[in-house]
DNA sequence: ACGCACTATTGATCAGGATCAACATCTGAC
DNA sequence: GTCAGATGTTGATCCTGATCAATAGTGCGT
C-alpha cells in the first residue's frame, strides 16, 4: 500500500481541516448555519490529534467543558451505574456530536471512549454560549441537537420496553446501515466497530443471545456475518422485524 | 366544604398568579435566574384555565410552539410507534416541564396528557428563543434543562435495560417520594395519578407483574397500598431494591 | 342504590432470554 | 509462526416475567 501524505485531503483522520471544506459539515451542523457564521464557528473548534483504539474523549465525572464532533472512526458512551454495572448509552458515528449530558450538571453523566482509531472535533461549549448569543441560527441549532438526542434516546427506551431480541437487534443493524448511508458509505456492507458485549449491553440483552440472533438472522440470509464484518441481504426484512414503517 | 375564591393565592390549582410569585420557581427555574430576568420570563408565560384529567396538553405530531410547566396536577407523556404500541415515556410533576422533545422536529414526538385536574403554563418557545438571545443565563438555564431530560432518559433507559421488575418499581416509588419531598408535600404518603398500566408501560412490564410487585412489597412491609394510595415504610430497603446508593 | 364498565388482583401455565458450560476462533505479543 | 488471553459461538437447563384465565373491586351514570 502506498502511503499518502496526511497533511491533504484524503486521509479520512484529516479530511476537512475546518469546518467550511468538512465533507461533514451538512450532517453536523444540518442546513442553518450560513456560510459566515460557519466561519465563525471554525474560530473556536479544535482539532486534536487522532484519538487511539480505547482511548477517552471523556470521563463520567470530569468536568463538563466541550462537546465533540466525531470526524472520523467510532466513539462509545457509556455510564457506570452505582452498583457498578456499566451501561452502554450509545454510539456515534461521524458527524455525530458526543458530550451534550455533560451541559445539566457541568460534569460528563457518561464517559465517551474510541471503539476505533477516531478524530475528533473539540467545541469548547463556553463559547458555544457566547456564539449563541450573538447568533440566533447557532442558539436554535444546539436546542434542536439536544431536543433531538431526547428524542433518540426515548426511542430507544421504547426499543428496551416493548421489542424482542429479535426486534433490537434488527433495530440497531438498520440504524447503522441508514448512518453508513448518509456518511455516502455503502448501507449494505460495513464493519461493526463494537464488540458482541457492547452491542447486547446497549441492547439489554447477553452476548450469547446476540450471538444466537446473529446466527439465525445469517440461516435466515436476511444478513451475512463474519466477525464484525456485516453484510445485510434483506433489509426490508430487518425494518419488518424492527418495528419500522416501510 | 368550604368554597374559597380561587383568585386568592390558596387553590392549588391558581398559586401564584406570576412567575416571580410562584412557589414552584425554584424548581421551574433552578438559581440561575435574576428578579428582573424573572420578570420578563412572566410577561411570555401564558397560563390557562385547568385542564381535566384526559385532556391532552399537546399530542403527538403537532406543530410545535411551546414547552409547559406543570403547575399542579400531573402530566403523562407518550408515543405511539409504528406499530400502533403505545409508550409512556414520562411522568411530570409540579414544577417540571414538557414538551422539549419537540424541538428538534417542530413537532411534537409525544402526546401530553393531564392524569389529574392540572394546571400549566404555557411558555411559547419562539420567545424563549428571543429572550435567551438577550439573557444568556436564560439561554443557560434551557441548555441545562434539556441536558437534564438526556440524563433522565438515559437514567431509564439503564432501569429498563438492567434491572428487574421488583427494581424498576421500586426505582418509580423513590422517584416519586423525592419529587414529593421536592414539592414539600409528603415523602411517606402520596397518591399515584397513573394507571397500573400505565405504570406497567412505563416500566416495561405488564399490568400483572406490577400488581403482583405491589403485593409483594406490601406484604414484605416496604410499603402499603390501598389502590393509588401509597404510604412508604421503609425507604431504605426500596432505595437499595433500586440499586441505589444510600 | 343499582348496574355496568373499567381497573386491579391473584392463580396456573408458558416462553424468551439468562445462566452455566464447553468449545472455537480471533488477536496481538513475542 | 506460535501461543495465551480475549472474544465469540453453540448447547442444555433454568427462571423471571408474559400470557391466559377467573375473580374482585372501584367508580361513574342513572
Amino acid at each position: 500500500m502506498i502511503k499518502t501524505a496526511s497533511k491533504h485531503h484524503n486521509c479520512p483522520h484529516d479530511q476537512g481541516i475546518s469546518c467550511s471544506n468538512c465533507r461533514l459539515s451538512s450532517i453536523c451542523l444540518p442546513l442553518a448555519l450560513e456560510r459566515e457564521e460557519i466561519v465563525q464557528l471554525d474560530d473556536i473548534v479544535q482539532r486534536g490529534r487522532p484519538l487511539q483504539k480505547g482511548q477517552h474523549v471523556y470521563r463520567e465525572g470530569d468536568t463538563f467543558q466541550s462537546i465533540y464532533a466525531v470526524r472520523s472512526g467510532s466513539i462509545k458512551a457509556y455510564s457506570v451505574s452505582d452498583n457498578g454495572e456499566e451501561q452502554v448509552t450509545g454510539f456515534y458515528f461521524p458527524g455525530e456530536i458526543v458530550g451534550m449530558d455533560g451541559i445539566g450538571q457541568n460534569r460528563y453523566a457518561n464517559s465517551a471512549q474510541a471503539m476505533d482509531v477516531s478524530a475528533i472535533c473539540e467545541i469548547p461549549f463556553s463559547r458555544i454560549e457566547e456564539l449563541s448569543v450573538k447568533l440566533p441560527t447557532m442558539q436554535k441549532h444546539f436546542f434542536k441537537l439536544l431536543s433531538q438526542e431526547i428524542v433518540e434516546d426515548q426511542r430507544h427506551i421504547t426499543l428496551l420496553s416493548k421489542n424482542s431480541a429479535e426486534a433490537r437487534l434488527a433495530s440497531l443493524l438498520v440504524s447503522i446501515s441508514a448512518r453508513h448511508a448518509r456518511l455516502h458509505l455503502s448501507a449494505v456492507s460495513f464493519r461493526l466497530p463494537m464488540s458482541r458485549s457492547d452491542i447486547g449491553n446497549f441492547l439489554g440483552l447477553t452476548i450469547e443471545t446476540v450471538s444466537r440472533v446473529f446466527s439465525r438472522f445469517a440461516k435466515q440470509e436476511l444478513i451475512s456475518v463474519s466477525n464484525k464484518d456485516v453484510t445485510v441481504m434483506d433489509i426490508a426484512a430487518l425494518r419488518k422485524l424492527a418495528n419500522l414503517a416501510e
